[in-house]
This record gives structure tokens, C-alpha cells and sequence, in this order.
DNA sequence: CTGTATCCTAGATGATACTG
DNA sequence: CAGTATCATCTAGGATACAG
């Protein structure tokens, strides 16, 4: 499970359940998150095939991100991680 | 849910799940683990509550781990991380 | 707007040796 | 058997500047 095993992963991946979002909003959801580990972290989910990312050709660029059949089927386990997270958590 | 980002912690409370295990035990189930991050982890678990360290005042020493209530409380997503991990991993 | 390239530091982790 | 201490290493991650 090294697939999730990240501070960011599971964040991002969550953020995407509700649907496609363009970079950077989906960046301005992860607060703290700087560019740099963004983008990596996109780019390795991209490579797990958990989300896929779809580049638009027009100016400004235009990228959105989203998940991947198999990046749903993390929705379940995403949603109680956010539930225990919230409920718990305190 | 940095109480459970973290490389370890899901491992060893997975392996805590069906009951309470002595350090040499639960460190076994853990490969690849060296032994100051078996004992700093426990240690971290302890001290969010998720599990109960328990000391037998023997000869030789007798260390169990058990999970709280709170570790419990992940059992639900522990099991469905086993199983996505399984199941989709390859 | 989106992404890449550097530079740099703190913290994470491993190996080893040692104590009770 | 369980855990601690120390030393050395590595890398995750942030800040910044730049490119298409």
C-alpha cells in the first residue's frame, strides 16, 4: 500500500471524488501543499493509474485531473478515512 | 489522518486485528522493519491511543500489544485496505 | 495557467552495539 | 526478550526562479 502511503495522496485522491478539477483548484484544496510536491504527487498517481489527466491546447493551459476507474474504487475507503478523520479526530 | 500516514502504522495495527501479540511476534510480521522504527512506531500508536502496551514483570521480558478501542475503531478500514491492496495490487 | 529545475534542510530510517 | 543509543545516510519536502 504504498499507493496511499503518502502525506498527500490520499488528500488529492479524496478532493477527486466529487469530480474532474483543473489544477489548480484541485491544488488550492491540499492547503500547504507547494507546487512542487503537487505536481510530483499528481504525475505518481498518474503512474499508479489511480487518476488519469487530460491537457487541453488552449491559452492559458488547462489541465484537469481525475480518477481513474481504479482510483474509485478507493472512493469507500477514502470517504470512512475522512469519516473516522472528522468524527474522531478529537 | 497523520495517525496513520505513515509507512508502518497500518501494517502493525492489521496485524494487531485478531488480538493481542508479543513484540518479537508482531515485529515478525513486519518485514523489512528495522528495529528502532518497530519500537518508535508502537510507541506513536501508544501514544494516540490507538493501541495498549502491556508489561509482564518476568524474566524474560514479556511485552504484549493490543489495540484500544480507538484502534478498533479502524478496523472496518485496515480490512478494506488488506483487501484493495490484495485484490487490485497487480 | 501549469509545470520544470535547483538548491537546501529537517526529519525519517537503517545498521550496529549495548543495557536490564 | 525488549528496548535504547549513536552514528551515518537518504530523501521527502519547501522556497525560489524560470519556461512554455
Amino acid at each position: 500500500m504504498n499507493l496511499i502511503g503518502t502525506k498527500w495522496k490520499p488528500l488529492i485522491l479524496f478532493h477527486l471524488l466529487d469530480g474532474a478539477l483543473r489544477s489548480g483548484v484541485l491544488q488550492k484544496k491540499i492547503p500547504g501543499i507547494s507546487n512542487k510536491m503537487f505536481t510530483q504527487t499528481v504525475r505518481e498517481l498518474e503512474k499508479d493509474g489511480l487518476l488519469t489527466r487530460k491537457v487541453f491546447p488552449v491559452v492559458p493551459p488547462r489541465v484537469e485531473y481525475q480518477l481513474s476507474k481504479r482510483g474509485q474504487s478507493l472512493e469507500d475507503i477514502l470517504r470512512r478515512l475522512d469519516a473516522w478523520g472528522s468524527q474522531d479526530g478529537k
